[in-house]
DNA sequence: AGACCAAACGGACTGCGGTCCGCTTAGTAT
DNA sequence: ATACTAAGCGGACCGCAGTCCGTTTGGTCT
């Protein structure tokens, strides 16, 4: 029994080989790249592999699929949100009223989701069943809306309130009816005077 | 000009010849059966052009793409529901206040998503967007909306009210957080009340 | 250092969505 | 009936997601 554990605290779900660390980051440097420079379509697994030098099945060891590269690429950003609404500066972060932090919650949201639109797209399923971006979105806001004293069955009324940020909604209302983006945030605004019930 | 047209009345798109109606018609056949017996996963455009009889090229020169052939399906059902809305007995249909109709949208539209979960998912894009369905129900809703005396942007709280109940959203609620329907519907119902403003 | 093994790797291979283009046929004009 | 043409047809072909399996390599134990 010589493992040299530092911290052999909560059992290693498995540490992960440093190649392969290098090689998901190089995966990941990579994919990012060509979203840049080029779209999210040229995407492609093989093209991904090669860029990053890697074997094809690779890609696939690390991501499972397309879909969940495509989440990798998301999740990046979401852990920067998460880390503005836990620590940020207010009024997105800690520190304002809980009205305030829903406002700039709500505007957030839209602008985030506008802005990745497509990744999100891409990502499919996986992109919303990584709930670890989701279910933190749906728990800060069932957080502020018990904070302002709403009633109800929070879970569902959180589920409301973010429904018509979800990107498949938005996508509609931005690329087919022509909706401009100020439209929406004050509509979203007035769904969320009326879930919380206040005058203003 | 010897053309025989006997409604000449709106220029004909393009009348579509006999054997490419029939062909159109194996193919929704074949598919419907496909799903039906198998699943919507099994529905390959080779095994439903195989299974139809004809060959690969026509399955996409009718329905533009797999996901186009979904919304083929869907729409069947679509059509269906549309007329029960427009002509069906209360409360659904016209004859009932306002109110219950609204409740009754919400209830139905709940369980029409469910039951097509799959063929919704697998139409993508074209599910939403052939939104002879969407824009239809958002219609509806809205001239409830205006019947109950509620003001505002009505477009958008339109799309708040339906946004909870798109097929992802309900999807996530159902299958992975193992939400029961009855308490969805509750909270749909809450939903509107919180909307429109009412006491009840 | 050497041995051992589980994890990681790579690329050939499969199946499906989607395109392309030369052939066939329904409808029409004469 | 015959000729004409545009719409329709079919299936070979392509690119990409995802799988499989023989080979390599990082980590560890002695």
């Amino acid at each position: 029994m010589s493992e040299h554990h530092l911290l052999p605290l909560v059992d290693a779900p498995t540490p992960e080989r440093r190649d392969a660390a290098r090689n998901r980051e190089a995966l990941l440097r990579a994919a990012q790249e060509l979203v840049e420079r080029c779209s999210a379509d040229a995407v492609t697994m093989d093209a991904v592999a090669a860029a990053a030098g890697v074997g094809k099945g690779t890609v696939f060891r690390r991501f499972h699929s397309r879909e969940g590269l495509m989440a990798a690429l998301l999740d990046h950003s979401e852990t920067e949100w998460q880390a503005a609404v836990m620590s940020g500066p207010p009024p997105l972060g800690p520190g304002a009223e809980p009205w305030e932090r829903l406002m700039a919650f709500g505007r957030s949201r839209l602008e985030t989701t506008l802005l990745h639109a497509d990744l999100i797209r891409q990502a499919g399923r996986a992109g919303t069943r990584s709930f670890a971006a989701y279910s933190f979105a749906a728990m800060h806001v069932r957080y502020l809306l018990a904070q302002l004293g709403v009633t109800g069955d929070l879970p569902l009324l959180a589920t409301a309130l973010m429904a018509p940020l979800e990107a498949p909604v938005l996508d509609q209302q931005v690329r087919i009816e022509g909706l401009d983006v100020d439209r929406i945030h004050a509509g979203w605004v007035d769904l969320a005077r009326r879930i919380v019930g206040r005058r203003t």
